[in-house]
DNA sequence: GACAATCCCGAGTAGGTTAGTCAGGAAAGC
DNA sequence: GCTTTCCTGACTAACCTACTCGGGATTGTC
């Protein structure tokens, strides 16, 4: 009885890449050291490196001195790339899922409630494109850095 | 592996919702034409209806002749007022939840993902709270009617 | 080449949540 | 008293979440 949630799968995984973001360049950081950094089960997380290195967002390396790192730089990666890869598409609703097949909402047109499904699945992604991994390192508060694709942003909350 | 999701209480109790507000002023509406309107199991609906009356939102009759009518103008109830008594707070994460007890989030200070978390619960409650029932009968696409509380509004989303 | 540190992958699982159904009781009007 | 409606709580099947576990594949070091 209250959703409109991000899983643990996201949440972990947004907290995870920030470990990454901070030790940008330092090498490949075991997930162990991810872990530790914050606090979270190192079996879990290894299942959410998996579709983070498919996606091409991190990359691997095997073996002692191994690890995970970043694939971009942190400016370049947004938090919803990370939440897209492992919570599939943002959307409120399957109706407005605009990956799944269309069809799958029977009653779309003449549906009442369909427009604001939109607006909500459009504002989230919007925040969440517009955040970058750098963004929340940094200590200041943020209402909208990294213009999502050129445009001069303002506010965008 | 697909939430940032409403749950069908949300959506059907929207979809209800709308549908007391196209018949406004017509007097009490049975759950049975309100769940025949928009296609939703009647004994599920009733569900639903219960929370929305103990809230304020909708009125009921007993009886023949009886129903469910909006307590309110359809310009007067948001969105946001339905999905949060059917659904609970609207927050991605338990986190930044500001219903729940706090001290809930155990690394709340330094926690590098808390920020987006709460552009996103802000977000989500300023689209939901600025669309009234009244918004989604309109034909018209909206982007922001119904300012908040009396700002002047620019686009929402 | 042995060994150890890692990544890597799939199976399995306990518990919770969702989306309902169902049976029956309480008001209200005729 | 009969019917129509609201109203409530119990119940359930299916699904999903958040993990754990066991073991295999790579790679570097001695
Ligand atoms: S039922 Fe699919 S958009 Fe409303
Ligand atoms: S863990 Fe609670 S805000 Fe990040």
């Amino acid at each position: 009885m209250l959703p409109v949630k991000i899983s643990t799968r996201g949440q972990y995984g947004v907290r995870a890449m920030t470990v990454l973001a901070a030790r940008y360049g330092d090498g490949p950081i075991p997930v162990r050291d991810i872990a530790a950094a914050q606090g979270l089960s190192q079996s879990y997380l290894e299942q959410l490196l998996g579709p983070l290195r498919r996606a091409g967002l991190v990359r691997s390396v095997r073996g002692p001195e191994g690890g995970y790192y970043l694939a971009s730089q942190p400016s370049e990666v947004s938090v919803g790339d990370v939440l897209r890869v492992l919570e599939g598409p943002l959307s409120p609703v399957d109706c407005v899922d605009e990956d799944s097949d269309p069809g799958l909402c029977s009653r779309e047109d003449g549906c009442p409630a369909r427009k604001v499904w939109v607006m909500v699945r459009d504002s989230v992604n919007r925040v969440v494109d517009s955040v970058s991994l750098q963004d929340l390192l940094s200590g200041e508060d943020l209402d909208g850095r990294r213009s999502v694709d050129g445009a001069a942003s303002g506010s965008v909350l």
